[in-house]
DNA sequence: GTGAAAGCGCTAACAG
DNA sequence: CTGTTAGCGCTTTCAC
C-alpha cells in the first residue's frame, strides 16, 4: 500500500478501464461499450456477463474519454457573485434543478464581483465544454463589460455553446446572447406607488449603484412613479451606498444622524420612507433605525426588493417586491435550450409583483423631533 | 448561416485544435503544447509566433482531452441538500473560495436531501474524475447510509480521491473519509445552560429528527445540560418536527394550542423558553409566537442554532450559537489537502459558541394564562 | 451479433 | 531546440 510519506495532493490512481471489463466478460471493448450505453441490440446473455463484470470491478467510465469522442456530457455553468446572498442562491437553484430535470450536470461559479475571475471562469467553462452559461446579477455596464461579454458570446457560439444573460444587458442585440431579466423598472414603480399611496411624499432611495444596470433601472422607476404623483425631480434622493446588509446599515445610521442635525437638514431633505435597493440593505436599514431609537412602520415605513426567503421574519416583516428567483433560474435554462435560434439576441421580461407585510404604514403627522417621545 | 429549424439543443461544434494553431503558427503541434504549459525551454521568437497563432484563432485548449492523458484537473466536489439553506450556502462558500486559492475547481451539487440522487452525484464526480469529494449535512444513519458511505469511501479511494464528511459521521473509522464537523453536543449544552441560567426550567426543544445525527447530538447536549441542572429526564420535552423554517412554525403553533387548553396541558408541560433546532426552525417558531399574540423574549424565549446571517434581522434579534459555516467548508478541503495519510479516518471537531442578543430574558413571573393582557 | 481498427485532442517520451 | 511517435479510454464505423 501507499509509503508512509504524506503526499501533498491527491493523485488520480489508474481507474478500472474499459478494457478490464472487456477481459472479464470475455468479450471485446466494444461489446462492452455497446451494452453500457444500451443503444445497440445485444443479446441479454451477453448483456448479463457484461454488466456482472462491470458491476464486479466496479467500473465507472472515464468521463474526459467519452467527452472526447462523443459529444460531452451536457453541462450548464451558472457564474454568479456569491451563494450566499439569498437572491443569488435562489437563481442557482432554479438553474439546477431545471437542468437535473432534464439530465443535464449543473456547475456553481462564484466571482465576488470581480471582473477577471469571471473571465477566468468563464473559460474554463469553454475549456470543459459546457454548452450554455448563465451570467447572473446586475453589473456596471462600461466599455470594458460590453468587450468582455461580446467576446463570452462569440467565443461560446463558435464552439456552439449558448450564453444567457440574466438581470444584465446584452452589450448589442444582434450578439448571440439570450437575456432574461425581471422588468425592474415596473418592480421600483409599483413600490414606489405603494409608499405614496400611503401618503408618503419624503423618499429615499437607499442603495443606489451609479452605472449598474439592475439599480438604475429601480432609480429610474422609483423616479417615474415619483414624477407622477406630481412631485418635482428634487424631490428625488438616492444615496449611492451601494448593495448589502452592511452598506444598507452605515447608510441608514448616516442619513439618520444628518437629519437630527439641524445644520445638515438642509442637505437631506426630510423623509418619512425609505425605499431599500434590496432587502438586504432593508435589514441593514431596518436595524439602524432601530438603534436609533426610532420605529418602523410608525416612525418611518421602509421597502426592500427581491421578497428573500427571510424577509417576513424582519422586525417587522417587510414589504417588498417579489421577484421570483428560482424562476428566473428555470427560465434562463429553459428558453435557451427550446428554440435558440429565435432565443438568441431575444429579450424576456419576468414580471414582479408587491407583497405587502407590516413595514408601510402613513407617515407620522410630526416631523420625529417635534414628536412627544413615544411611550416606552 | 444556420438553417432555419430550431434544433432541441446546443450540440458541440468542433473547436480550433491545437493543430489549427500549430499550422498557423509553422510549428508542430508538440511546440504549441509546450508553449501553452510553459514547462519548456522554448525561443522568445518561436514563443511569440504561437501565442500570436492561438490569440487570433481564440484557442482554448480541450479540458477533456488534457485531462485523459494528463492527471486531469483538479477538482473538488461540494454534495449538499440545498444551496438556498444560508447554512449550507456559507459551507459551500468556504469549500469553493479554499479550493479557488489552490486552482482548484470547484463543483456544486444538490441533492434536495435524496439519497438516490447523491448517489449519482457522486458516481458523477468519479466518472468527471474529482480529486476531492465533500458530503455536507447531517443524515439519519441507518445501515443503507453506512453502506453508502463505504462504498463511496472504497470507491474513491481506488480512484486515489478523497471522500470528507461534513457534520455526517463515518461508518466506520477504518474507512478511508475523513470527517469535519461542528461539537453539536457541547454547543447545545452551552446554549441550554445559557437559558437554565436566566432562569428557565420548562425548555421544548423544537425540531427535532430521531437519527439525523447532528438533531440527536444537540438533543443529547441539551439533556445533559438539563439533567446537570438537577432537573429529572421528564423535563426535557422534545418536538420531532424536522427543519426548516414551516415546520417550526406549524409546530410551534401546535404547542401554542396545546398549552392553551387545559385538557391538553397535562401532556404538554407548560415551558417558558424554545430551543429551536436551527435558525430556520426559530424563525419559523418566532413567527408563530408572535402570530398567537405572545411576545418573545416577553412571554417566551427563543434561542436557535448556527447564528445565519441574517438572525440578526429577526424580531427580536436571536440569540443562537454560531457555528463558522464558511469556516467548516475550508477546514474541510484544507484538511483533505493536508497530510491525507493521517487525515484518513480522522476526526475534526470545530468549536462553536453562543452570540447573545434579544431573545431570551428571565421567565415571566405568572403563567401565561393567568398574566393580565399585556398592553396593546 | 461481435471484433478489429481508426481516431477524438492532447501531452510526453524519444529522436534528431 | 523542435519534430515525430505513441498512446490516454472510449465510441464507432466497417468487416466478418
Amino acid at each position: 500500500m501507499g509509503n508512509d510519506m504524506a503526499e501533498a495532493e491527491p493523485t488520480a490512481k489508474r481507474r478500472v478501464t474499459i478494457r478490464e471489463v472487456a477481459e472479464r466478460a470475455g468479450v471485446s471493448m466494444a461489446t462492452v461499450s455497446r451494452v453500457l450505453s444500451g443503444n445497440h441490440p445485444v443479446p441479454a446473455s451477453t448483456r448479463a456477463r457484461v454488466l456482472r463484470a462491470s458491476r464486479d470491478l466496479d467500473y465507472v467510465a472515464n468521463a474526459h474519454a467519452r467527452a472526447l469522442v462523443g459529444g460531452g456530457r451536457k453541462m450548464v455553468a451558472v457564474v454568479l457573485r456569491q451563494v450566499t446572498s439569498p437572491f443569488y442562491a435562489q437563481v442557482a437553484e432554479g438553474v439546477e434543478a431545471e437542468a437535473a430535470s432534464r439530465g443535464w450536470l449543473c456547475l456553481v461559479g462564484t466571482t465576488g464581483g470581480d471582473p477577471q475571475r469571471e473571465l477566468e471562469f468563464v473559460q474554463l467553462m469553454r475549456e470543459e465544454g459546457a454548452r450554455l452559461v448563465v451570467l447572473v446579477g446586475g453589473v456596471v455596464e462600461d466599455d470594458a463589460y460590453r468587450e468582455r461579454v461580446a467576446h463570452y458570446a462569440q467565443a461560446l457560439d463558435s464552439a456552439g455553446a449558448r450564453l444567457v444573460l440574466c438581470g444584465r444587458p446584452s452589450p448589442d442585440p444582434d450578439i448571440p446572447a439570450l437575456v432574461v431579466e425581471f422588468d425592474n423598472e415596473a418592480g421600483a414603480h409599483a413600490i414606489t406607488g405603494h409608499l405614496l399611496s400611503a401618503g408618503h411624499r419624503g423618499i429615499v432611495f437607499l442603495g443606489g449603484l451609479p452605472g449598474n444596470t439592475a439599480l438604475d433601472a429601480r432609480v429610474a422607476g422609483y423616479r417615474a412613479a415619483l414624477a407622477e404623483h406630481g412631485l418635482p425631480p428634487e424631490a428625488a434622493h438616492v444615496v449611492d451606498c451601494g448593495l448589502g446588509r452592511a452598506a444598507g446599515h452605515r447608510a441608514m445610521t448616516q442619513l439618520l444622524k444628518e437629519t437630527a442635525t439641524p445644520q445638515l437638514r438642509k442637505e437631506t431633505p426630510d423623509f418619512t420612507a425609505v425605499f431599500a435597493g434590496d432587502d438586504m440593505v432593508a435589514a441593514g436599514a431596518l436595524r439602524a433605525i432601530t438603534e436609533a431609537g426610532l420605529r418602523v412602520p410608525h416612525d418611518i415605513s421602509v421597502v426592500g426588493y427581491n421578497d428573500i426567503p427571510l424577509a417576513e421574519d424582519f422586525n417587522p416583516p417587510l414589504t417588498t417586491v417579489r421577484t421570483p428567483a428560482e424562476e428566473l433560474g428555470r427560465a434562463a435554462v429553459r428558453i435557451a435550450l427550446r428554440d435558440p435560434e429565435h432565443a438568441a439576441g431575444a429579450h424576456h421580461l419576468l414580471g414582479t409583483h408587491i407583497v405587502v407585510r407590516d413595514s408601510v404604514q402613513p407617515p407620522p403627522q410630526v416631523p420625529r423631533d417635534e414628536a412627544p417621545d413615544h411611550p416606552h
